[in-house]
DNA sequence: TCTTATTTGATATCTTGTCTCGCTTTCCAG
DNA sequence: CTGGAAAGCGAGACAAGATATCAAATAAGA
């Protein structure tokens, strides 16, 4: 199991695909690259109220068709998304909290690999996600906005970089 | 790998919870049973069209609870529901036509166990599904709707009991 | 059969996400 | 530096999926 925390360039990303770097996306994508956790639309338009919900949802899509963010679902179905600092990967998702840990797993891509080799047809893609009740975090209903970034920080125990 | 087709008595199910046998219940119960692949609201909605919308998603909503049948999420985020017919499993989706099929693997449960091993608190839960490309499914834009039972029957290639 | 609590369907409402459109901003050619 | 075309913006309309409300209908035990 391997873990990385390098804090990509978001904005340079976008631009590398010749999107222009507009204000609001410049607010988003440094607001992303400290989040530690995971985040959800509501949470990332309340942080920045002078954004547009529409140009919110924009951007993370965009941010998404990069490959530099993930969208994942919870156990209600609601979604959470968080930065991708790896490659290739799978995540732990705080139901409590909504934290959002990466990991990667070669027994994981083993076992797909395995797994696809019985599928009539191909294997397209994937979808891994475990739910973990985190005991550092206060119960709070599963709404991660009551969940400030020092906690999911804490709720993992994640150094203080 | 195991597979499973006993056909459960969905009603009797909910009437063991103490649940009214009413005549869109049954007539959902009795349509469901005879379900191959998966299944949407809409889909189910159409076929019954004597039955509410509302009571569709309520009747779904008290089998989820019963765990009778299982609600999974397309790639695209919209969800299809199967007839659970085996214990514990997880699920091939055909991301064309929606048809649904389960899977038994220990090394799921394996890997599953060694992986919560890792987890700062405990795990929960967790979801898995494999999408496919079936060879044998026409390509009709993944709209379940399109696919009769014979067809999600033929994608999989299994037994026409 | 009677009676009551449950269930139903129509419809309103809510949530999540996308689309539209007039106005603003970016950014590059000149 | 500009000037202007094209991209992007926010507000709000719209769409899809799902739940809540409530008067009327109905299941099921007395």
């Amino acid at each position: 199991m391997a873990f990385q925390t390098s804090h990509p360039n978001l904005m340079a990303v976008l631009q590398g695909r010749g999107i222009r770097a507009t204000f609001p996306r410049k607010a988003i994508a440094r607001l992303l690259e400290q989040k530690q956790g995971g985040f959800t639309i509501e949470s990332l338009s309340e942080e920045l109220p002078s954004v547009g919900r529409a140009t919110v949802y924009r951007t993370v899509k965009l941010l998404l068709e990069e490959g530099v963010i993930c969208k994942l679902a919870m156990m209600d179905g609601s979604h959470v998304y968080s930065v991708s600092r790896a490659g290739h990967h799978h995540h732990y998702v705080c139901v409590k909290c909504g934290a959002v840990k990466e990991f990667k797993a070669a027994e994981v891509e083993r076992l797909l690999r395995s797994l696809g080799a019985n599928v009539p047809g191909h294997l397209v893609d994937h979808r891994i996600e475990l739910y973990v009740a985190c005991d550092y975090c206060p119960t709070n209903g599963g709404k991660i906005a009551v969940c400030s970034n020092q906690l999911t920080h804490q709720c993992w125990g994640l150094p203080s970089e």
